[in-house]
DNA sequence: AAGAAGATCAAT
DNA sequence: TTGATCTTCTTG
């Protein structure tokens, strides 16, 4: 397997999102398989952060591609997003990502869940962060190459299905369909289709 | 200073 | 279906 690089999340965020299913994140001792993601994009999207979050905006001037964006939602869990820019149209967003199939560290995960079963480990942007140890002093920090904090990501080794669906638990921009995932996976936070409309 | 909304989760 | 729980932002 290949690392993957800063130049990957150069490109839309819809692209990065859909391309990183199948890769493998990696965070010190634990990893999984990227099964589900969420494309989020500054330009004509209601429900990203940029849109409504100043400090979201100056996050997306202040940061590279490949950059953590860790936020604390409901004030229980970390979500963890990659932040994507453009390199041809400048056009900056997310990929928040949303559900791994776990590969290693999976008792250290079960730790950090105090959960047994494998589906309950990483099968939702919340679980994900927790099962990883991803956390606020993860915010800012590179996901492509940190050795202090320890992620990267490996391109994928076969070519996996991709489907495109709706986001989940969001009031605005619902019908866009910028959540990427493998249909039929068990890891994934909501099968492909059963988003609430 | 106070209120509202929010990219969730687990128990009921 | 519901309650927990807190940060960010807006309004007064």
């Amino acid at each position: 397997m290949r690392p993957i690089e800063k130049h990957f999340f150069e490109r839309d965020c819809r692209v990065c999102a859909r391309e990183l299913i199948g890769s493998v994140f990696y965070r010190g001792e634990t990893s999984g398989r990227v099964v589900e993601t969420e494309a989020y994009s500054e330009i004509n999207d209601e429900a990203c952060h940029t849109f409504f979050r100043p400090s979201a905006r100056q996050f997306v001037e202040e940061n590279d591609a490949g950059t953590a964006y860790v936020y604390m939602n409901y004030g229980r869990y970390w979500l963890t997003n990659v932040l994507c820019v453009d390199r041809v149209s400048g056009e900056r967003g997310f990929v928040l990502l949303r559900a791994l199939e776990p590969l290693e560290g999976i008792e250290i995960m079960k730790r950090r869940r105090n959960m047994e079963r494998p589906t309950d480990l990483c099968s939702g942007p919340g679980k994900l962060s927790m099962a990883m140890g991803i956390g606020k002093s993860d915010h800012g920090t590179s996901l492509i190459s940190s050795q202090e904090h320890g992620f990267h990501f490996e391109e994928p080794e076969t070519k996996r299905r991709v489907v495109a669906d709706r986001r989940v638990g969001i009031s605005k921009a619902k019908e866009f369909k910028w959540r990427f995932l493998e249909p039929g996976n068990p890891h994934v936070s909501v099968p492909f289709g059963k988003v609430k409309p």
